[in-house]
DNA sequence: CGAACGTGCAACGTATATGTTGCACATTGA
DNA sequence: TCAATGTGCAACATATACGTTGCACGTTCG
């Protein structure tokens, strides 16, 4: 896959365990890397490449006390998705409104 | 990438080829497979994957006149994902909230 | 019919995402 | 000091996404 900065949000959410990791953060339990690795069906270092991917892509933040980092989810990223697909759905939207009213001509 | 059936959508907005497809498409002007090919920078087999992709994940649909294939855009997944992305806010920003107010308790 | 056009499929090479194992470093506590 | 714990990094193998080239099939038009 062609890794794009823009995109980044949508890349962090094509993996499913990149889902389950957020939700889990976001749930509250299992917020460091070794619990969640004894978690999911993946090995602790896993989850450590898939944690800086989600760290990257600013949908995460950690904070490191001592040997343990705990992680908290953000909700801006998702919201600047959110914002970017409802502006395409209403470009998309009235383009099709656009086709409906030509093809009415049309008869 | 592990392609995720119920991630589809995502999945294909990862690629900004895809997205500019997309919105041509949208715009309604160079919606057959080779004049994507002729304006985009990768070959018109490549711009062929690109669309199978893209209806595989139900984002366009095409109509196939004699030799020529045009395809329009679909809303539907767009305003899906758009609900995804808002229940995972609304959750993340409760569990914000939560830890927010135990970290009041704290003091 | 035969040439040109639009399209799709298969084979191939390359880049990279994902997982693993092994090792190293910092922190904690006896 | 020294073992146990939590973590990160590097090397490696595998799967696959992406692009290309070459070829085949159906359609249009002289």
């Amino acid at each position: 896959m062609r890794r794009d900065a823009s995109l980044a949000t949508f890349w962090a959410l094509c993996d499913p365990v990149r889902v389950e990791i957020l939700d889990r953060v976001a749930a509250g339990s299992e917020v460091t890397v070794s619990q969640l690795g004894a978690v999911l069906p993946i090995t602790r270092q896993a989850v450590t490449r898939h944690v800086k991917t989600l760290e990257a892509a600013g949908l995460i933040c950690g904070d490191r006390q001592g040997r343990e980092h705990r992680y908290r989810v953000a909700v801006t990223p998702l919201e600047e998705a959110r914002r970017w697909l409802g502006h395409r759905a209403a470009i998309w939207d009235a383009a099709l409104h656009r086709l409906a009213d030509y093809l009415e001509e049309q008869t």
